[in-house]
DNA sequence: ACAACCTGATTGAGTGTTCAACTATTCCGG
DNA sequence: CCGGAATAGTTGAACACTCAATCAGGTTGT
């Protein structure tokens, strides 16, 4: 363990292009959602998952995971869309513990208002600024990272 | 602007895949940095941009504007960094409304203890998983994508 | 049936980030 | 050379995230 792996200089333009990318994507990202919808992407995130299941309602610990959340984190999260109305908590049926996040009927219409202005705001930030074959290789090199990630801790 | 342009399934699954990736890896990078150097993935930039810098220091604006960060993320992070005694601040010579953020010895000598695992992790996170076409891939959209964020706002 | 362990979820303290307001200095047009 | 605008940097409040501790309810083995 004494030498360290340097990267070369290729890698380390592909580091830093990607580093300095996603780091200014994703602060254009949330303050988009903030400006235009009041809440961060963390939030949308939230809101989309739970809009996707038949019921609009999840198990804390099933979106926490869907979410790459913390479960704490998850719970501090839905605390503040709970106090907004955006989102409702009840008992899990089949186990004591357990508690279900669904989304209210304020919360679809609040996320069917912010999501035209986020999409846009990915088309035009990313989308937009590739081609096709560059969309593809996104999707590889992302699943490869993750199963990376996946594999071990 | 009534009809919005949602995303392809193509388009979706990349998007996601990139979000999901970085997600996750940003964490495990994040955490990597604190466990092992106690100090999160942002002042390790800082760090490592004024070690870059002849003599070690530069202009706090110019400093920002290297890390991608705010004015004022930038001067809470530096009043941290202070004191833990890694970095020092002296007024600018030539305009009396400027800082000089500097690295200590100690300073240099944490983020020469840093460097190897952060940089490690990325190799094994990261670099490892791709093919050399894809770290070429991943450098080219990362450049796109920053230069339709500097185009407009 | 009970102890030990595991799982689901929450809480609070500590830390970092954002935004807007503010001070101080420099620049620029007339 | 003066007044207004721009620039450099800091500050405090509000908010989000992390980590470790905690609580309650389930699961397992004997």
């Amino acid at each position: 363990m004494s030498d360290t792996q340097w990267l070369t200089p290729d890698q380390q333009r592909a580091w830093r292009a990607y580093l300095e990318a996603t780091t200014l994507l994703f602060d254009a990202l949330d303050r988009q959602l903030q400006a235009d919808a009041g809440m961060p992407h963390g939030y949308y995130e939230i809101l989309v998952r739970l809009s996707e299941e038949p019921g609009r309602a999840m198990r804390m610990s099933e979106l926490a995971a869907r979410t790459l959340s913390s479960r704490s984190r998850l719970s501090h999260a839905i605390a503040r869309l709970e106090e907004r109305g955006w989102v409702r908590r009840t008992n899990a049926p089949t186990d004591r513990r357990g508690q279900v996040a669904e989304l209210t009927e304020q919360g679809l219409v609040v996320l069917a208002a912010a999501a035209p202005g986020h999409v846009g705001e990915v088309q035009a930030r990313v989308i937009s600024r590739l081609t096709p074959e560059q969309v593809g290789q996104l999707e590889s090199i992302g699943q490869a990272i993750v199963d990376g990630l996946a594999e071990d801790g």
